[in-house]
RNA sequence: GCCCCCGUAGCCCAACAGGCAGAGGCAGCCCCCUUAAAAGGGGUCGAGUGCCGGUUCGAAUCCGGUCGGGGGCACCA
C-alpha cells in the first residue's frame, strides 16, 4: 500500500503498515518478556517474591471457540478488560487477567459432524484461529494461564468437584452443606428406620437409595426437557418461554427419565439472599430473583378418602373459598384416588365423554403428554377431567371434587392446588368452563365488575377470618393450619433442581460407575479424570422433533469397551458400568476463574493460598464481602444460566471449606452489544452490507435500491465486519481506540466502519506532535510550557483517571483527543516533553502498542506496561480567577469574573454590580439572589 | 398482561449530587496542501434535550402522565 505512494506520504507517518509493525513487534516483546504474568503467592506461578497486596481480578465470561471466528462485536469486552486491567496495572497493583476457552457442548459437536471431523480436532483448530485473532488485538493475557475445558488436566478437576458435590448433602438446621459420611454416621448412630430397619441392617443399595434423596447431586426419575431434535435432555434454564430449546429451537417434550440432578434447590434462600451482597446491575439480580421466584405461603393437607392431598398456596386466607381441588395430570395420587364409576349425577362437561374416571383420567393424561409445552402454553382454554373423587377442606369440613388439569404444574409447589375461583382468574376460568361455584372470600371495592378479585380488602364468607385485611388473614389462616395439623407456613421456590445430565459426546464423563444392581458409586478421586472415550460415531441419536415418544440415546453407551469397565472398588475387582451421560457445557465454566488463579496445579484444583489472594473476602469491600473476581465483564444472556449455576457450585465448594469465597464474581458489568445495518434487496435476499451506498437517504446495492434492516451481526445477514479486517486496515490500536470511543461500555450500538478514521487521524496527530514524519526522530521540545497547557494537562490527567476507573473509555478517550487538540494548536514545533510524557501513558491503556513505542521514542527503555501512570497536581487544577454567568430570571444575562476566593457575598456585590444586570435591574431591590459557589448567580426579580 | 431500561445536533455520544446544553468523533461546509488520487492539514456550521404537565430562583437531570424503542417474565397457585 505504502509504496504506491512514495513520494507523497512521508515515511515515518502513522499509517496501518507501520502500526502494524509496531503492533507485531511489542506483542512479540511482551510475550517473550513474560510482560503480563501475574504472580500467584504460591506455587509454580508464584515469583519466589513476596505478591502485593494490592491485587486485581479481571475476566471476560468465558468465550466459546466458534468455527465462525470473531466479529468486531465480540472483542468489545475483551478490550474493555484489557483497558482497565492495564490502567490498574500502570498504577501498581498485581492484575491477573487471562482467557481460556468453553469448548465443550453442543455447537462444536454439530459443527464436527457436519465438516466430518473429531470434535476434538475442530475445537483445538477454532482455539488457535481465535488465539490468533486476539492476540493481533493487544490484549494483555498472562498466556501461561490459559485454560481448556476439554483438557482432561482441566475436566479431571470438573469431576473432582462433581465427586465433591455428589458426596454432600444440605444440612437444613446448619443451612450449609456437608459431607454424606456426616450423614451416614448419623443415620448409623440415631437409631432411626428405613422402611422400619435401622441402618445398620439395610443393604448397600437400600443404603444408597436413601442416601440418594439426600446427595446434592442425585438420580432423579422426574419430568425432564426431553429434546427429540437435539437428542438429548435439557435444563429448564435452557427451554425459552414457549417451550422449545434455546440451543436449535426444538420442540421440548416433558419425559420422565432418569437423570442426573443437582438440588440447586436447597441454596434458593442463600442464592436470593446473596444478590444483596454482589455489586451487579439491579436487572440481571432482578432476573435471578424472579428465576429463582421465593413465594411465602402454606402447605395444607386435604383428606381423600385414605388419602392426603397436600397442596401450596400462597393465599391460605381463601381456604374458605376453595370449592374443588386439581392435581396436574402426572400427581404420583391420581390413580390411587381416581374411582371406578362416576359418583350419581356427574356434571357431563367433567367426565370427557369417558365411561368411568379411570378412562377419562387416561385419555386426559395421554393428550397431556404428548403436547409439548408450546401447545400447553399456546391453549389458554381450561381443560381437565374429574378423578370421581372428592377432599375434605380442612377449614369448614366440606367435600369438594378433585380434578385433573394441565394448567397445574407437576413441577411447581406440590404438584396440586386447591382452585379458589372467586380470588384466581385461572381458577375462575376453569369454573366457568365446568360450572364450579365461586364463592368470593375477599371483599371487593364498590362497582368492581371484573371476575376473579386479587385486590386487597377485608376477608368475607371466611368464619373467624371475616374482617381482616389479606396480610392479617394469611397470618391467621397459618395459625390455624398449624395449630390444628393441617398444614404450616411455607416457603416455595420456583427453582427447580438442574437437570445435570446430556445425552451428547462432547462433554464431560460422569466420574461414576454402576454395579450389578445398578447402584451408582463415585469413582475413586485417584482414578481421575475419567477420559472421554474414541468413539466411532460421535453424533447422538437425533429424532423427530416432534417425536414425544423416543428414547435418548447417549452416544458413549456406544463405546462397549469403555462402558464396562473391570475395577477394585475395595471389595475385589468386578465389573462396573460407567454412566453414559455427559455433563452439560456449563459444568467447565461453573468454576473457571478457580483454575485461572492455579492453572497448573496438579494436586489441588486451586491452592488455598492463591484462592484466598485472588478470589477471597477484603476488608476493603466492607464488612458483608462475599469475595469473588474484581470485574468479571459479559453479555447479559447468562444472567440465570451460568451466573446462576456458577454461585451454586461457589457456595458448594464455599460450605465443604474449600474456598474462602461465598460468591465467585463479586463485581459484574454487561457490556452492550456491537449491533449493524443489514439490507435486503426486493427478492428479500441479503446483499452485501459493505457494497451498500447511500443516496438521499435511501441505500443502494448498485443500481438496486435495497431495504435497511438493524441487528445482529452474522453470516447470514452479510453484514460481517471482522477485527482482522480493521487490524489490516487501520491498525489494532485505532480499531481499539474506536471501540472504546464510541459510547460506553454497557450501552449496545451500531458499527459504523466509516467513523473509523477518527479514530486513526487521532493517533497520527498525536503520532505526529511527538515524531518527525519524515526522520522518524522525536520533536518533542524541552520547554516548560504555558500556564494554560499545564492546566489543561492536569485537568485532563485528573479526569482520565477517573474515567479509566469507572469504565468510561469513550470520556477518557475524548479528553486525550482534547489534550493533543491542544497540543497540535499550540506546539507546532513539537510537543512539550512533560506533556508528551503524560499523554503516551494516558494513552497506554487504550492504545498499548503505540504508547509503547511512543515512550521508547522518548527515551524509556522499560515498557509502559507497569506504569508510571502521571499523577494530576492539585496545584493547576485550583483556578485563581472564576467566571460566573449571570442570571437574570433563570436566563443567562451577563458575566463576571472573581478571584477564587471571593466570597458569596462579594461575588453577589460583584454580580448586582455589573452595567448590564444593573440595567435590568432597574434601581429596584431584587427578590433573591441566589449565588452557587463556582457555579453562577441568579437574580430574582 | 406484569416488571425493568433508554429517547440530547443528520449519525454515534458528553454534561459528577438540579446550576452557562457540548467534551470527542463521523458526516456537511470553507480554506490550505496536493492537484493523478486523500484514509493530509487548518477552520467552521449545527440541537434547547420525544411530547404534556408538576416541583424549584433554576430541570436534559427530580415527580406524574403520555408516545416511541429495547429487554426480562408470563397458567409458578
Amino acid at each position: 500500500m505504502s509504496d504506491t505512494t512514495p513520494d507523497t506520504v512521508p515515511g515515518h507517518r502513522y499509517t496501518a503498515e507501520l502500526a502494524g509493525r509496531i503492533e507485531q513487534r511489542w506483542q512479540e516483546y511482551w510475550e517473550a518478556n513474560g510482560t503480563y504474568h501475574a504472580p500467584n503467592p504460591v506455587g509454580p506461578l508464584s515469583g519466589g517474591a513476596e505478591v502485593p497486596a494490592d491485587k486485581l481480578f479481571v475476566q471476560d465470561m468465558f468465550p466459546y471457540p466458534s468455527g465462525a471466528g470473531l466479529h468486531v462485536g465480540h472483542p468489545l469486552g475483551f478490550i474493555g478488560t484489557d483497558v482497565y486491567a492495564r490502567y490498574h496495572r500502570m498504577t501498581g497493583r498485581n492484575v491477573l487477567h487471562t482467557m481460556g476457552f468453553d469448548a465443550f457442548g453442543l455447537p462444536a459437536e454439530q459443527y464436527a459432524v457436519q465438516t466430518g471431523q473429531h470434535p476434538r480436532k475442530t475445537t483445538e483448530d477454532n482455539v488457535q484461529t481465535y488465539l490468533r485473532q486476539i492476540r493481533r488485538l493487544g490484549l494483555g493475557h498472562d498466556e501461561r494461564r490459559r485454560i481448556s475445558t476439554i483438557d482432561p488436566e482441566y475436566y479431571r478437576w470438573t469431576q473432582w468437584i462433581f465427586l465433591q458435590i455428589f458426596n454432600s448433602y444440605y444440612d437444613a438446621e446448619r443451612g450449609k452443606a456437608r459431607p454424606i459420611a456426616e450423614l451416614e454416621a448419623k443415620f448409623a448412630a440415631s437409631g432411626e428406620t428405613f422402611d422400619g430397619k435401622p441402618w445398620g441392617e439395610l443393604s448397600a443399595a437400600e443404603r444408597a437409595k436413601v442416601l440418594n434423596e439426600h446427595r446434592l447431586v442425585y438420580l432423579s426419575e422426574a419430568p425432564v426437557n426431553w429434546a427429540p431434535g437435539l437428542g438429548t435432555v435439557v435444563s429448564n434454564e435452557e427451554v425459552t418461554a414457549d417451550g422449545r430449546t434455546e440451543r436449535g429451537n426444538f420442540p421440548v417434550f416433558r419425559r420422565n427419565l432418569r437423570q442426573w440432578m443437582m438440588r440447586i434447590t436447597a441454596y434458593g434462600d442463600r442464592l436470593i439472599d446473596d444478590l444483596d451482597r454482589l455489586d451487579w446491575p439491579e436487572k440481571v439480580k432482578s432476573m435471578q430473583r424472579n428465576w429463582i421466584g421465593r413465594s411465602n405461603g402454606a402447605r395444607v393437607k386435604f383428606a381423600s378418602g385414605a388419602e392426603t392431598i397436600v397442596v401450596f398456596t400462597t393465599r391460605p386466607d381463601t381456604l374458605f373459598g376453595a370449592t374443588y381441588m386439581v392435581l396436574a395430570p402426572e400427581h404420583a395420587l391420581v390413580d390411587t384416588i381416581t374411582t371406578a364409576q362416576w359418583p350419581e349425577g356427574t356434571d357431563e362437561r367433567w367426565t370427557g365423554g369417558a365411561t368411568t374416571p379411570a378412562d377419562a383420567v387416561a385419555a386426559y393424561r395421554r393428550a397431556a403428554s404428548t403436547k409439548s409445552e408450546l401447545e400447553r402454553q399456546e391453549n389458554r382454554e381450561k381443560t381437565g377431567v374429574f378423578t370421581g373423587a372428592h377432599a375434605v377442606n380442612p377449614i369448614n369440613g366440606e367435600s369438594i371434587p378433585v380434578f385433573i388439569a394441565d394448567y397445574v404444574l407437576a413441577g411447581y409447589g406440590t404438584g396440586a392446588i386447591m382452585a379458589v375461583p372467586g380470588q384466581d382468574q385461572r381458577d375462575w376460568d376453569f369454573a366457568t368452563a365446568f360450572g364450579l361455584p365461586v364463592r368470593r372470600t375477599v371483599q371487593p371495592p364498590e362497582g368492581f365488575d371484573g371476575e376473579a378479585f386479587t385486590g386487597d380488602g377485608p376477608a368475607v364468607n371466611s368464619g373467624f377470618l371475616d374482617g381482616l385485611p389479606i396480610d392479617e388473614a394469611k397470618k391467621a389462616a397459618i395459625g390455624w393450619l398449624e395449630e390444628h395439623g393441617h398444614g404450616e407456613g411455607t416457603i416455595q421456590f420456583k427453582l427447580r433442581d438442574w437437570l445435570f445430565s446430556r445425552q451428547r459426546y462432547w462433554g464431560e464423563p460422569f466420574p461414576i460407575v454402576y454395579d450389578e444392581a445398578g447402584t451408582p458409586i463415585a469413582v475413586p478421586e485417584s482414578m481421575l479424570p475419567i477420559e472421554l472415550p474414541e468413539v466411532d460415531d460421535y453424533s447422538p441419536r437425533t429424532f423427530d422433533p416432534e417425536d414425544a415418544d423416543s428414547e435418548p440415546s447417549p452416544p458413549l453407551s456406544r463405546a462397549a469397551d469403555w462402558i464396562t469397565v473391570d475395577l477394585d472398588l475395595g471389595d475385589g475387582v468386578k465389573t462396573y458400568r460407567r454412566d453414559a451421560n455427559t455433563m452439560p457445557n456449563w459444568a467447565g465454566s461453573c468454576w473457571y476463574q478457580l483454575r485461572y488463579v492455579d492453572p497448573t496445579d496438579p494436586d489441588r484444583f486451586c491452592e488455598p493460598e492463591n484462592e484466598q489472594y485472588w478470589l477471597g473476602p477484603r476488608p476493603e469491600h466492607g464488612p458483608n464481602d462475599p469475595g469473588g473476581v474484581d470485574l468479571y465483564v459479559g453479555g447479559v444472556e447468562h444472567a440465570v444460566l451460568h451466573l446462576l449455576y456458577s454461585r451454586f457450585w461457589q457456595k458448594v465448594l464455599f460450605d465443604l471449606g474449600h474456598v474462602t469465597g461465598e460468591e465467585p464474581y463479586r463485581r459484574l458489568f454487561n457490556q452492550g452489544y456491537i449491533q449493524a445495518y443489514a439490507y435486503v434487496d426486493p427478492r428479500g435476499v441479503y446483499v452485501n452490507a459493505g457494497e451498500v451506498v447511500e443516496r438521499g437517504g435511501k441505500y443502494f446495492h448498485g443500481d438496486q435500491e435495497v431495504r435497511q434492516e438493524y441487528g445482529k451481526m452474522g453470516k447470514s445477514l452479510r453484514n460481517v465486519v471482522t477485527p482482522d479486517e480493521m487490524c489490516e486496515t487501520y491498525g489494532a490500536d485505532t480499531f481499539r481506540m474506536y471501540e472504546m470511543s464510541m459510547g460506553p461500555m454497557d450501552v449496545s450500538r451500531p458499527w459504523a466502519t466509516k467513523d473509523v478514521i477518527g479514530a486513526q487521524r487521532f493517533l497520527q496527530r498525536l503520532w505526529r506532535n511527538l515524531v518527525d514524519e519524515e526522520t522518524g526522530e522525536t520533536r518533542v521540545v524541552a520547554d516548560t510550557p504555558d500556564e494554560a497547557t499545564l492546566r489543561l494537562l492536569h485537568k485532563s490527567i485528573a479526569g482520565v483517571h477517573e474515567d479509566y476507573a469507572n469504565l468510561r473509555y469513550n470520556t477518557a478517550g475524548a479528553k486525550l483527543i482534547e489534550l493533543n487538540n491542544h497540543l497540535t494548536k499550540n506546539f507546532p514545533g513539537g510537543a512539550p516533553r512533560v506533556v508528551a510524557e503524560a499523554i503516551v501513558p494516558m494513552l497506554a491503556p487504550l492504545c498499548p502498542h503505540l504508547a509503547e513505542e511512543l515512550w521508547s521514542k522518548l527515551g524509556h527503555a522499560e515498557s509502559l506496561a507497569h506504569g508510571p501512570f502521571p499523577t494530576a497536581n492539585e496545584k493547576y487544577l485550583v483556578e485563581d480567577t472564576v467566571e460566573y454567568p449571570i442570571q437574570v430570571n433563570g436566563k443567562v444575562r451577563s458575566r463576571i469574573t472573581v478571584p477564587a476566593a471571593a466570597t458569596q457575598d462579594e461575588v453577589k456585590a460583584t454580580a448586582l454590580a455589573d452595567d448590564k444586570v444593573a440595567a435590568l435591574v432597574d434601581g429596584g431591590t431584587p427578590r433573591k439572589v441566589i449565588v452557587v459557589p463556582g457555579r453562577l448567580v441568579n437574580i430574582v426579580l
